[in-house]
RNA sequence: GAGCCUGUAGCCUAGCCUGGAUAAGGCGACAGCCUUCUAAGCUGUAGAUCGGGGGUUCGAAUCCCUCCAGGCUCACCA
């Protein structure tokens, strides 16, 4: 299914449209509902776009396998080979020749694939969010991989991405922290292995707590909220040390950021918000705390706790006004698991209430979890959460090992093709859906995997280096079933890519960039290229796939490698 | 208890929004393919009550209802 409504444009060279527009002449239906009505077969079997005559038949009271044929009789083209009647649906087949030349002419275009949906707009993209002085779990990669690549697409549809990395670097947590610290920390272990020896204590102080002990890390992190200088000061340490080891873990995945903020740079002014919603009335005091009696079915929220610090839902209403004034953003998306589905709505229902128009404008995109084996949540505490540089290592040695095994050089094809498996690995999945932790699948370096696409993508470019490729020949050409299939596959790429923006969806391109692989594989084993009577044709077409993969992949966060 | 999400071959997933022909891909299993552009590849075979039941429809994995199972969330963590 490849066109419906706003998607109509997005085809090649407007072959579907003449299509619709000749069914339209026949069957008295208006354009829309018949673009609507057209279908991409599920096999090149039954043609190229199928029209179904199922709707047809109610208004002229006939059966739709008679529609079918007689319509079959009159609808002829000269951009069409045939059009078949098969159980109700007619089936066009265009003309190949025809169709490989308009294809490819689309195909060749250098920003093919593009689109100015976006029209420039500003989008903001708050992604990743790590937890300061915890290691990277593999929790948040998807928050981090998901927001690149929603970024890419975005820009890639005319939106201009603003990606902000907002640490999780403030709240009760680092009062505990402060704490743990203080009776367990070693200022050498501290520097040798920052994370490990933060994340110790910090375990060792839950294990140890009492009340009393709690009681000390809320001062701490009150004290942190009143400014003092002693406790901001060790604060300020942990959180180089951690952002030190996220921007390691960063430059592995090939993510960056324009701006690393964090929850602690809205300390003062969430407490200014918290004051105008206390004026505005929105907020009352319950129970000690501050709060926002939504009413419906999303429940109290809480501002500020009884002891008078605040929460994060407070610093998050600061910091999507803060960002409206600093950037003037026309949309804002928050890539953030879907176990904040609540707090979002909440964030959200507050700046309506603030008054704030452009609240309809903010997004939270979920993502399901990372579960174990057992299907339950992955936790620090329970000793099963993955690091992110475990998994790296467990991917990367298996690399080194394929590469061995073919003698080559070890270089910078390490780094990226243990990211392709990474990343792929990941986003191929749809956000939503919780994933179970699979370290074999993905260590595999065979099939549905990342090395998959660049072993691909490197024996095209193998190819053109063979020839010295530089450019394009097409002419005429009548295309073998495979060639022809690479190019329909091709074609897609710009439907694409609108997809993957609306549904905000980066698993569309990587579902795609696979089947993409496949068709190229198929054409790689039954078409070859050097010494063929067809060589500039298919040398061309080689071309134009490693292009477009290349922009595809690019979209998912994974650069392309000329060998393997 | 309430809200949101999920359930598709032995395993992992796509398709669901926008109903359409033979439910697609990978892992695993089995059988083949390297004197020709990289075998991290290709071709084929076996394997599916699309969680169960009901409804709407010419037509349901897809929409509606209901039940079951799992996940996440629901007042001072983020």
């Amino acid at each position: 299914m490849v066109f419906r409504n706003e998607l109509s444009e997005y085809k090649v060279n407007n072959l579907y449209l003449e299509l619709a527009t000749l069914i339209s002449k026949h069957t008295k239906l208006d354009l829309t509902s018949i673009v609507n009505l057209m279908r991409i077969p599920p096999s090149l079997d039954f043609g190229d776009v199928s029209f179904p005559c199922f709707t047809l038949s109610k208004t002229l009271k006939k059966a739709p396998n008679l529609i079918a044929e007689e319509l079959a009789e009159v609808i002829k083209a000269e951009f069409l080979e045939k059009v078949l009647a098969v159980n109700g649906y007619l089936n066009f087949y265009f003309d190949k020749k025809h169709f490989v030349k308009c294809a490819l002419v689309d195909i060749s275009k250098k920003d093919f694939g593009k689109n100015n949906h976006g029209a420039n707009k500003k989008v903001i993209v708050e992604m990743s969010s790590p937890n300061i002085a915890k290691s990277f779990g593999i929790g948040h990669l998807r928050s981090t991989i998901i927001g690149e690549s929603l970024a890419r697409i975005y820009e890639f549809n005319g939106y201009k991405s603003i990606k902000i990395n907002y640490l999780g670097d403030w709240g009760t947590q680092f009062g505990k922290l402060l704490l743990a610290f203080e009776l367990y920390g070693d200022e050498k272990k501290l520097l040798a292995d920052p994370i490990n020896h933060l994340q110790d204590v910090y375990v060792k102080l839950n294990q140890n707590l009492t009340e009393e002990l709690e009681v000390r890390a809320k001062q701490n992190f009150k004290l942190m909220e009143e400014g003092d200088k002693k406790t901001l000061a060790t604060w300020k340490k942990f959180k180089e040390k951690s952002i030190e080891e996220f921007m390691e873990i960063y430059d592995l995945l090939g993510v960056s950021f324009d701006e690393i903020s964090g929850e602690s740079t809205q300390n003062k002014k969430s407490l200014e918000i918290i004051n105008k919603l206390k004026d505005k009335k929105i907020a009352k005091q319950s129970e000690g705390a501050l709060i926002i009696d939504f009413e419906d079915d999303l429940g109290v929220g809480i501002l500020q706790k009884s002891d008078g610090t605040t929460i994060y839902l407070s610093r998050d209403i600061s910091a999507a006004i803060e960002r409206k004034e600093k950037y003037d953003f026309e949309e804002m998306i928050y890539e953030v698991g879907s176990e904040q589905e609540l707090h979002f709505k909440q964030v959200f229902k507050a700046l309506k209430l603030m008054g704030y128009k452009w609240a309809d404008n903010l997004k939270h995109i979920t993502h399901g979890l990372y579960l174990g084996k057992d299907g339950k949540k992955l936790s620090t505490r329970g000793g099963s959460s993955v690091k992110m540089r475990d998994i790296w290592a467990e991917v990367e040695s298996k690399v080194l090992a394929e590469l061995k095994k073919r003698d080559s050089a070890i270089d910078s094809r390490l780094k990226l093709i243990t990211r392709s498996a990474v990343l792929y690995g990941d986003l191929k999945n749809f956000r939503n859906t919780s994933v179970i932790f699979d370290a074999k699948s993905i260590t595999s370096m065979e099939g549905d995997t990342g090395p998959y696409l660049l072993y691909s993508y490197a024996r095209s470019k193998s190819i053109l280096r063979k020839l010295k490729f530089k450019t394009q020949k097409i002419g005429e050409v009548v295309p073998e079933m495979e060639e022809y299939s690479l190019i329909v596959k091709l074609g897609q790429f710009p439907y694409i890519v609108l997809t993957a923006k609306l549904r905000d969806d980066p698993s569309q391109v990587a579902n795609y960039v696979m089947s993409l692989s496949q068709e190229f594989n198929s054409f790689y084993t039954k078409c070859k290229v050097q010494g063929s009577d067809k060589e500039d044709f298919r040398a061309s077409l080689v071309y134009l796939y490693a292009e477009t993969l290349k922009k595809a992949l690019n979209l998912i966060g994974i650069d392309t490698i000329e060998e393997m």
